[in-house]
DNA sequence: TGAATATATGAACATATGAGTATATAAGAA
DNA sequence: TTCTTATATACTCATATGTTCATATATTCA
């Protein structure tokens, strides 16, 4: 039953929360300085909360180059699948800024979103 | 955002979780010693996790002369609706004992029912 | 090679959290 | 009224958690 505790856990924290919705919104992988970035917290914060989220199994990395990219793991179980359609259904409102930052990226997201279909991430 | 935030942290933790579970299960209140006994935990843990669940508004509580029952709470948002049933696919096996002591204790529960249904609670 | 950039990590600290023990309160029951 | 039962709460303690600051590591670029 841990395992289920700990994706609770690990989006029981607004940080991580706003960090998870991000990235189930850009649909792409980010690196730790665009989420930096959207969320307005600092690169040490940023980080350890990445490790909370890649630890209770919720997102993955991948580096490439001097970036490490993260992004929301496909979901291998129902509970999990379900988990992430229940966090869809938190109204938008709360997350405009970061949405905001993120599509003023949109860009250069969407070159990367490319370059990952051609490498198959 | 902290509204949801503190859902989840709520039942980011193993013995809230496990109430929550009982209570989604058993769909009548249930008093705090039968709780304890689900669940296997003291009185006082019981207790103070009852009064997290019940500050996040997961659960509610009824006074009944020596008792107090409680209950989950109809969900008022899409979310909450939402992640009561994604709380429903963990599987049953990890709630078994908590399960099989709560019918042990159906017949009881059946008297209740019908005496809440007569009180509309 | 050395500088710049991106990210991770360790140490220190304050606060939060969960468990245990003892005790308080409130409602029946005798 | 006194006893018993059901529940809540205050206190204490150990541990967990989140933040900050400083520093380490790795990669690219000049």
């Amino acid at each position: 039953m841990e395992k289920y505790v700990e994706y609770l856990k690990a989006i029981g924290e607004p940080t991580r929360l706003r960090i998870v919705k991000l990235l189930l919104k850009a649909k792409v992988p980010l690196c730790v300085c665009e989420i930096m970035d959207c969320i307005k917290a600092n690169q040490t914060n940023v980080s350890k909360h990445l490790k909370v989220l890649k630890y209770s199994k919720l997102i993955k990395e991948r580096k490439e180059g001097k970036f490490v990219m993260y992004s929301i793991i496909k979901p291998k179980n129902d509970f999990l699948k379900h988990l992430f359609e229940t966090l869809e259904k938190i109204p938008d409102k709360f997350f405009e800024s970061d949405m905001k930052c993120l599509n003023e990226r949109s860009l250069i997201i969407r070159k990367r979103w490319k370059m990952c279909n051609n490498k198959k991430c």
